[in-house]
RNA sequence: CGGGGUGUAGCGCAGUUGGCUAGCGUACCUGCUUUGGGAGCAGGGGGUCCCUGGUUCGAGUCCAGGUACCCCGACCA
């Protein structure tokens, strides 16, 4: 056995790094806090991206570039805005580099220093909100409605594979709008696309809500967010959706007029999601003997392992096994045909399940005979024999099941680890011991929620939108609450 | 930035109080046998023992300094 994955009890971490290292996710790299993200996890990046991006599109949006450089004043402009990010920033200071006077190596050139250092965006609001200046001057340019597929670089002080890296891929989209109500509602819209993904697409069921003061986007007027619930009951923010207000406008001085020829400012919003996903997708679903996918985003669906003793076996097989996945192909279904002779099938079996591919189809001279293959379900285990007859609709149909099946499974589990307290005794228990979300009254203070994280590590991941009114009161201080609130410990 | 850990073959590791040609598993190459859950046997190739300096007849091993990465916190998507 070359690769034993830890298991999630003996080590929840390494359990999660063995999946993305041994599943051939990504690589640890040998820059500091940045990995290789290889073929295999790229390929569910690229799904993820060709699927957001249509989503996108079918709401308006269009794609653009900016550049990766950002004047060092420029994020200066926002007060929160430099605030927020100032302490991870990558820093552009010399263009040229010579050789070494003592000969050994080569060193930065002290006389190419940059008039202006530039910094590499932790993210693109300075840059854009200073383009769209220039673009922005009537009601008629409005709305603008443009996303970005870029990397980004936040000097984060601890990484994780895929969880937080140095650099990272992402979208942000960047909007402006005429007026406060449609970017409230742009707002809402992306975070409500970003919802459904995360739903229907990688079948991780999310809350949506909105962030308290503390954990707002710096330089936002309101963050808005979907938090998903891991394996180990600590929560991770998927995605995040932001009202920026007119902030950015001001910074940037973005003024249009008006059909009624007033200049007003701009109002503008701001939404992304990163690679991190695949963290989620990742730390959702997986068990102990590998990766769980789900099927709408393996890169592989179906994996067809052939089993055999003689050339003349492998060659009938060869032939059957080409006739369905060509039928399999037929209906957009991915398929990987493995009759790669160095490795015997149970180390395939082994692979396969490692990878996460959601079915595997499995032929021998025993089916042959009887006109069978055996079909493993990746997510339960299953094995069942079925003829060849109507076996594309077979898959087809299973693949559905699958994605629905880890969908209900991941839910259940969240759900059950949505827990209401009403005494301090009962919270610490909860986020100690059984972990997940915790559903308290809390007053209302950036004071009262940053004690509570210092006693438990919780913070309010976010008010949920749809929490109703109820009075109560503040699981710390006693204070007077009108609603509830979602703790947990967070990624 | 604080705490802990690790750097020895592609990968995972062992290496005793300092001692001979640095070893094991796996992967790789060759051959034969195998193939319905990570195959077996035989043979073979592969090393800047993280770096620098020191102690010593002799350093993977001891000492000092450096460096890289991982894990746990603080910070964050």
């Amino acid at each position: 056995m070359s690769k034993e994955i830890t298991s999630r009890a003996q080590d929840y971490s390494q359990w999660y790094n063995d999946l993305v290292i041994k599943g051939g996710l990504a690589d640890y790299s040998a820059v500091r806090g940045c990995m290789v993200i290889k073929p295999y996890g790229y390929s569910i990046w690229e799904k993820i991206q060709r699927t957001l991006d249509d989503m996108f599109k079918a709401t308006g949006h269009v794609n653009a570039y900016f550049p990766l450089f950002i004047p060092k004043s420029f994020l200066s402009k926002e007060a929160a805005h430099v605030e927020g990010f100032a302490k991870e920033c990558a820093v552009v200071t010399h263009y040229r580099l010579k050789n070494s006077p003592d000969g050994k190596g080569i060193i930065v050139d002290p006389d190419a220093k940059l008039e202006e250092e530039l910094i590499v965006r932790p993210t693109s609001e300075t840059i854009i909100w200073n383009t769209y200046k220039d673009w922005i001057t009537s009601y008629r340019d409005l709305p603008l409605l443009i996303n970005q597929w870029a990397n980004v670089v936040r000097w984060e002080m601890r990484t994780r594979l895929f969880l937080r890296t140095a650099e990272f891929l992402w979208q942000e989209g960047h909007t402006a709008h005429a007026t406060k109500e449609e970017a409230v509602e742009e707002t809402m819209k992306m975070l409500g696309v970003y919802a459904d993904f995360a739903e229907q697409w990688m079948a991780i069921p999310v809350i949506k809500g909105y962030k308290t003061a503390n954990e707002r986007f710096a330089g936002a007027e309101d963050t808005y967010c979907i938090e998903a619930l891991m394996q180990d009951g600590k929560a991770l923010q998927a995605g995040t959706s932001h009202f920026l207000g007119q902030n950015f406008a001001k910074a940037f001085d973005v003024k249009f007029v008006t059909k009624e020829n007033k200049s007003e400012f701009v109002w503008a919003t701001s939404w992304g999601v990163s690679t991190r996903l695949i963290g989620a997708l990742i730390m959702a679903h997986s068990d102990d003997k590998g990766l769980i996918l789900p099927p709408k985003l393996a890169p592989i669906q179906v994996v067809i392992v052939p089993i055999y003793k003689t050339e003349e076996q492998l060659a009938t097989i060869n032939e059957k096994a080409t006739e369905i996945k060509k039928s399999l192909e037929a209906k957009g279904i991915s398929v990987k045909y493995d009759n790669d002779d160095k490795q015997k099938p149970g180390w395939k079996f082994a692979e396969y399940e490692m990878k996460g591919v959601p079915i595997r189809i499995a032929m021998g001279p025993r089916d042959i005979e009887n006109g069978t293959v055996e079909i493993a379900r990746r997510d339960t285990g299953e094995k069942h024999t079925y003829s060849f007859t109507d076996l594309t609709t077979k898959v087809e149909h299973l693949l559905e099941q699958i994605q629905l099946n880890i969908f209900q499974k991941a839910l259940d589990y969240r759900d059950e680890h949505i827990t209401r307290t009403d005494t301090w005794e009962e919270f610490v228990d909860v986020l100690e011991n059984k972990t997940g979300f915790v559903s308290a009254h809390w007053d209302g203070t950036s004071e009262t929620e940053l004690k509570i994280k210092e006693k438990t590590k919780a913070t309010i991941r976010c008010i949920e939108l749809n929490a109703h009114a109820e009075e109560g009161k503040c699981i710390l201080t006693g204070n007077p609450s009108h609603k509830r609130v979602l703790f947990a410990k967070a990624y």
